[in-house]
DNA sequence: TATTGTTATACTCTATAACTATA
DNA sequence: TATAGTTATAGAGTATAACAATA
């Protein structure tokens, strides 16, 4: 299959932004690199993470434990095996995590009913608590970052960006 | 402002996917987390890089790599500076990239025309002839992994991403 | 034999402070 | 004084191999 050469780099009009701006730096043409996927979802996530960092960081929580306590509060006494394959860890990258949860007493881990080897995960009173309040701290945060968006817009991009990866 | 408590883990009817399937992990409900515009971002992110990596490792080309050696292509001359501000990237870990592809003959650095501190970078013809086949294999990768998505859909994604972080 | 959880470890990515050369 | 580029380095994130206990 072939393909055509490099585009032109557009000599005549390039998207100039920095008219009579005082310190604006020469904007740089980015139209390939907007057309996928990839980059832009990456882009989205990172600057919605960024905020997320600063109004979850007072629960003392980053992304990935936030994911981990709220499935946890979501079923109890699900096992580190499951946290794992739902939330795309890895299983060494998460025993820190657990054990950094545990001292902080916000999880107990129990023995599990029906396998010996397993341990079942459990959010405490205190861990819930502190859970239903940074949810609702990342709703808001989201809804500030998405707030170019219609709540129908919203809704349509959840939908689509989960039909990439599941 | 108030909120209701964590919803009940909903002991009645679980989603259950796991009839009859021999090694199937027990599922778990992720039905709050898939609200969250950064959780589904990043893991839509993070499948498509991880066929990305696959597929441009032929050419030595990691994802970021792979925005320099564009932006640099699409924009001859650009500045380590203007790479920063359009790619979101801290200048301290551009260098080591910059000179990675330097001596691999990819590009060049040639002396501003205008500024003495800056300088200009130039892809190489070796660097153009990679990237018109590494472009072309990003895209192909990007619509298999999109392959779920109507192109209208895609169209639409692209464009509400960019209201997030544009 | 396969799986859960763990340890140790290496590799990559990202971030901060401080320096130089030029504007 | 401010900016472009660089250096050194620390911290976080992610990865693989190997082990013990249980199924």
């Amino acid at each position: 299959m072939m393909q055509a050469p490099m585009p032109p780099p557009k000599k005549g009009r390039a998207p100039k932004a920095e008219l009579a701006s005082g310190s604006a730096i020469d904007p740089v043409d980015t139209t390939y690199l907007k057309t996928l996927m990839g980059y832009n979802a990456r882009r989205a996530a990172l600057s919605i993470i960024e905020l997320f960092l600063e109004r979850l960081a007072p629960y003392g929580l980053k992304p990935v434990d936030f994911s981990v306590m709220s499935t946890i509060c979501h079923n109890p006494g699900v096992t580190s095996r499951q946290l794992c394959s739902s939330l795309n860890l890895l299983p060494p990258n998460l025993v820190g995590l657990i054990q950094s949860l545990e001292s902080r007493g916000l999880i107990e881990r129990k023995p599990h009913p029906h396998d010996g080897r397993a341990v079942g995960l459990h959010a405490t009173p205190k861990g819930q608590a502190l859970m239903v309040q940074a949810e609702q701290t990342a709703t808001e945060l989201e809804l500030e970052k998405t707030a170019k968006l219609t709540p129908a817009q919203r809704k349509t991009l959840l939908a689509l960006l989960q039909k990439i990866y599941l």
